[in-house]
DNA sequence: TAGACATATGTCAAAAATGACATATATATT
DNA sequence: AATATATATGTCATTTTTGACATATGTCTA
């Protein structure tokens, strides 16, 4: 399983928290990968048994105690080796809204519409706070490589989303038409 | 978990076997949906305990026998239920190109290019075979919205992927003049 | 003042997914 | 003659993932 290199590839660039880790699946990394806080801090846990990753406790006054964890040189040697190892596997992908559109034969027009504006409205509105998030770091030291391009990433797969919808959504209106 | 809507979804169109369903998601669902005949056998057995579907035996020469289920009425109402509900949870990927490329601070430009021109070629091939599906059965009768608007998904999908590959490659040997 | 939200880290039972193993026939290729 | 591929259906141990529960502090809002 990849989470660990998900993890070792983000620590990489900067010793991070659990937390800060999490936030950044959550907010930036959904296009590609997901997991949650529970899988996030189990595994820092088992990687820093196995000393790919060291941790420092840092003591806060009024927020929680935090624990900052390091990437390790077998660390780095682990995540290297993986990055240009040649097996990668294709997307495992589970679209829950793609299952329901090979499905549409069973819906109506107006039951089809209900459902695309609801996903269009909610695709709009990643792909503005990825935007967003693009604009206000790009100038940023350390806005890298992987940054510019998963980010890059993210716009045109929501930018593909919300057209594929439309195109949908004009089928419809058309087949509709027809009957 | 969703697999019973997915195979449902399937066999309300008509009457499939086990090993029909597996190569539909093997070879047309990829983009959105992925599974592995091992669940799919399970989870046909458990819908057929429950009822959504019925199976009948067919015994053949020349090639093993083999299980044809249909789905019932208790199957139908379950499947429309789901598709209507409004609770439509956001895609859920594993990619583990993207995954490498999050850490691509860690690479040369010549092993990213040599990563990225082994993908483009992977997605042209799966983008070929998709435009050659759809091409093959858009006139055929069992062509219904379904298949129409998610072989459109796939194609866009590959598409994106390959023009977000291309970017990538353009930006990478940019950055490396620049040094 | 009560509730929600953000920060911060964990556990754990249950469910889902993987990948190997298992079996059988027919055809096509090396 | 051996190997690979396609059809066809399953089991099962292990791994992965989920989602709920748990705890604690501070801020912000109704």
């Amino acid at each position: 399983m990849s989470l660990k290199y998900a993890l070792l590839g983000l620590i990489s660039k900067k010793p991070q928290t659990g937390y800060e880790l999490y936030t950044t699946f959550k907010e930036r990394m959904i296009y590609f990968w997901s997991s949650t806080h529970s899988q996030i801090y189990t595994e820092l846990n088992k990687m820093e048994h196995e000393e790919w990753i060291s941790s420092t406790y840092i003591y806060q006054e009024g927020s929680p105690n935090k624990k900052l964890y390091t990437i390790t040189t077998k660390g780095e040697e682990y995540l290297l080796n993986w990055l240009l190892s040649d097996k990668i596997k294709p997307a495992k992908i589970k679209d829950e809204f793609l299952l329901r559109a090979s499905a549409f034969h069973l819906l109506s027009e107006k039951e089809i519409i209900h459902l695309l504006d609801a996903i269009i409205e909610r695709e709009q509105r990643v792909l503005e706070a990825t935007r967003k998030w693009q604009h206000d770091n790009e100038q940023d030291e350390e806005f890298g490589i992987g940054d510019f391009v998963t980010a890059e990433y993210g716009v045109m797969y929501a930018e593909m989303y919300i057209k594929w919808c439309e195109k949908v959504r004009k089928e419809i209106r058309k087949r509709s038409r027809g009957n």
